[in-house]
DNA sequence: ATCAAAGCCATTTTT
DNA sequence: TGGCTTTGAT
């Protein structure tokens, strides 16, 4: 038996339902993932299901891990069998296991999107008889969708209206061969082959499905369509699924996600029970209130009330900021002066997108507070990483063509573009992977004696990965390779500065292996791959110290005191590639409630007048999502633009004052008083005839000016409002470029 | 074959 | 603006 006195009733209810379908409703910090755990101990202690008939999917590791933990404390320390995991580890354990019976050779790769994009190019390449290029990295992103949707490339080709979309179709065509021949699937074949297997093997899938007495999905909201038809297949024989989501919060229908599959949840499963969880026990009263009013905006939605027994709290802080800077200067001080009320790992700054973080962490370097950007370069996406890890995944499967490409010549041995050329050709004439075309090629003596010798130096390092393989731990035949190959000496070669930081990323995935093998009962080099390829380092957040820096999207499932959103303007949030489509409009909006919905105590926004963006200076309105919240929940702080730029400037002068390794990037910007690097920015700005930007009345020309610094007044004529006089240290006034 | 310079093109990305 | 790929010169 299990206590669930601590729980609500609605979250009992859910905890203890018996057969069939049912959907939970779980707002933000109502307590889901705890509902899941309680309920496979439930089943397990009260029902009486063996664990092993119980199978729990999420999206991310880290998820799946905390799962698995609770799960296990609860069940006294062991699974017992339970399976936890993400879609993609479950499916990629299904296709190891019977991948065979549909043509997946032991030892098939997966390619990542790193991998995906080099064999696009590879195949435009191929195709460049006729056509013009189009971004690799476009084609693999329409691929990537069409396979998300289930579409063939002949449908595609068939739709396609443009010469680019009939590029796609066949680059799409091409490039499904190509992985097939290079016995290799991308993270969406591991789904989609997995329901080919179940399609073309009903017994196989009888065999997974009947052993599934109980299927648990968590975040049901972000699930595509393979997704949907895996879950459906999966529960068909005993039909006890139990799904947890929040319409409120999906934010990867950019990714295939459909949010129809949880609106739709109870027609598609006729007699399916439907349990809301709405209260809260994250966030204040204030930060719920204003969280709601926005959501409130968005009309494809069940609608559920969120409420909260917690304090009503402080109200929302807004930063209307002149620039970008001045946004990150306001943000990193706002953060050390609450040092001491609250740890540094407890604030969170949150953003749209990845390039806004270098503004800030030029700030939080310069001031010397911890931080750390979470998610940017994961660890497993560095050049070297995937450079060693290259070596390990063609010894693992020598038909790796994409992984040959990458390595053959990383670190450089001589095998230049006139070799590999002819090795692709043999390649092709022959019909065998380069690493055998390149064997022929030295055996029949086609490669010159330079040549010769370099692939030969190639050849010998993949017999010996290839005989070592399956014998050595995977830490000592990656050791190996680092050694043979001789990377030590070409990282600092080809980074300057950096090669100790790379040689020490190889050697900490080299312990990877090590931990790796010691975990594992079974540790092989295909299941070293395998974890390599599916887990990612976000995993770890909090787990270092300091402000935690990020993408929302990153942010997803995790809570912090404090929570920050910068960039709170029209076409960054939302985003412009959103703007004038309702339907992402809605995506974002979402997304700004998901970040709103991060905070337990503390949310403050900001938002910049003028934003430094790809090169150029782009002036923008304040987010409509600022507008969506109550006034009266909002305390606006705005201080003088000039007052602003002298602490900013007097700040970059004495902050960095001391000599420090990262004080060096940052030197103290010498122009003594007086200097002549930029005139007063003040009195600069506003000249007479400048274009300016008022937030209330848009567009204007300032055509008069009398007093100087605070009592500054300019007389405006603004387009469609007339003239007024301004004071812009009252304003957050922009001037146009 | 290798390096530096010039061109390109930039959302979000649990897997 | 900056990071990465392609290009042109040795």
């Amino acid at each position: 038996m299990i206590g669930l006195d601590h729980l609500n009733p609605a979250q009992q209810e859910a905890v203890t339902h018996q057969e069939g379908p049912l959907l939970v409703l779980a707002g933000a910090g109502s307590g889901k993932t705890g509902v899941i755990t309680h309920r496979i101990a439930w089943l397990v202690s009260d029902l009486g299901v063996p664990p092993w008939n119980i199978t729990a999917v999420t999206f991310t590791n880290k998820a799946a891990a905390e799962m698995r933990e609770r799960v296990e404390k609860m069940m006294g320390g062991d699974l017992g069998g339970a399976r936890i995991g993400t879609f993609h580890s479950m499916c990629l354990r299904i296709l190891r296991q019977d991948g065979e019976r549909i043509g997946l050779k032991s030892g098939f790769n997966i390619y990542d999107a790193t991998d995906q994009v080099s064999l696009v190019r590879k195949l435009l390449k191929d195709e460049e008889l006729d056509e013009g290029s189009a971004g690799a990295r476009a084609i693999r992103a329409k691929i990537s969708r069409a396979k998300n949707r289930m579409e063939s490339p002949e449908s595609l080709e068939r739709r396609a209206y443009s010469p680019d979309m009939k590029l796609a179709a066949r680059i799409y065509r091409d490039y499904d061969r190509a992985l097939r021949k290079a016995n290799a699937v991308d993270f969406d074949d591991i789904l989609l082959r997995t329901l080919e297997l179940f399609r073309e093997h009903p017994e196989v899938l009888e065999r997974y499905a009947g052993n599934c007495h109980h299927l648990l999905v968590d975040e049901y909201q972000d699930t595509n369509r393979p997704q949907y038809l895996l879950v459906r297949a999966l529960s068909s024989i005993h039909g006890n699924l139990f799904v947890v989501g929040d319409e409120d919060q999906s934010i990867y229908r950019f990714r295939g996600a459909e949010i129809r599959n949880i609106l739709d949840f109870e027609q598609d499963h006729p007699g399916a029970k439907l349990i809301r969880l709405e209260q809260n026990y994250r966030s204040t009263g204030t930060i719920l209130a204003a969280a709601g009013a926005v959501i409130e905006n968005n009309v494809n939605r069940k609608g559920k009330k969120l409420w909260t027994e917690n304090a009503q709290g402080e109200r929302l802080t807004l930063f209307e900021a002149p620039d970008d800077r001045a946004e990150a200067v306001w943000a990193v001080g706002a953060v050390r002066q609450m040092a001491d009320s609250c740890a540094y790992e407890e604030i969170a700054i949150l953003y749209r997108t990845n390039a806004q973080s270098r503004q800030l962490e030029e700030i939080f370097r310069r001031d010397r507070i911890p931080y750390q950007v979470v998610g940017s370069t994961q660890f497993y996406e560095r050049k070297e990483i995937k450079d060693l890890l290259g070596y390990l995944k063609l010894a693992a499967n020598p038909a790796d063509d994409v992984s040959f490409r990458r390595v053959v010549n990383t670190p450089p041995r001589g095998v230049g573009n006139t070799t590999l050329s002819l090795v692709e050709d043999i390649a092709r004439s022959l019909n065998v992977p380069m690493l055998e075309a390149a064997r022929e090629a030295l055996q029949h003596g086609y490669l010159k004696s330079r040549a010769a010798t370099a692939v030969r130096g190639f050849l010998d390092l993949a017999d010996w990965m290839i005989a070592n393989g399956p014998e050595l731990p995977v830490a000592e035949l990656m050791d190996g390779v680092v050694h043979r190959a001789g990377f030590e000496a070409y990282m600092e070669k080809a980074h300057p500065g950096q090669g100790i930081e790379r040689m020490e990323n190889l050697r900490s995935l080299v312990s990877a292996a090590a931990e790796y093998a010691d975990e594992e009962d079974d540790p092989t080099l295909i299941g070293f791959l395998d974890r390599s390829a599916l887990v990612s380092d976000a995993d770890d957040v909090g787990s270092r110290p300091g402000v935690s820096l990020m993408t929302i999207h990153c942010a997803k499932g995790l809570e912090f005191d404090t929570v920050f959103m910068v960039g709170l303007e029209e076409n960054i949030f939302p985003h412009s590639r959103s703007v004038g489509m309702d339907e992402d409009v809605e995506e974002e909006r979402r997304l700004c409630y998901v970040a709103m919905t991060r905070a337990r105590k503390r949310l403050l926004l900001s938002r910049a007048g003028l934003r430094r963006f790809q090169g150029t200076f782009l002036p923008n309105g304040p987010s409509r999502f600022l507008e969506e919240i109550p006034e009266e929940l909002i305390l606006k702080v705005s201080p003088a633009i000039q007052e602003f730029r002298a602490r900013d400037r007097f700040e970059r002068s004495s902050g960095s004052s001391a000599a420090s390794p990262s004080a060096r990037k940052y030197p103290p910007s010498g122009p003594a008083p007086g200097g002549s690097t930029s005139p007063d920015p003040v009195d600069d700005d506003y000249r007479t005839g400048a274009a300016v930007m008022h937030p209330k009345f848009g567009r204007g020309k300032i055509i008069a000016r009398e007093g100087a610094g605070k009592t500054l007044k300019l007389t405006i004529r603004f387009d469609g409002h007339g003239q007024k006089k301004i004071l812009p240290s009252y304003t957050s006034l922009k001037v146009r470029a």
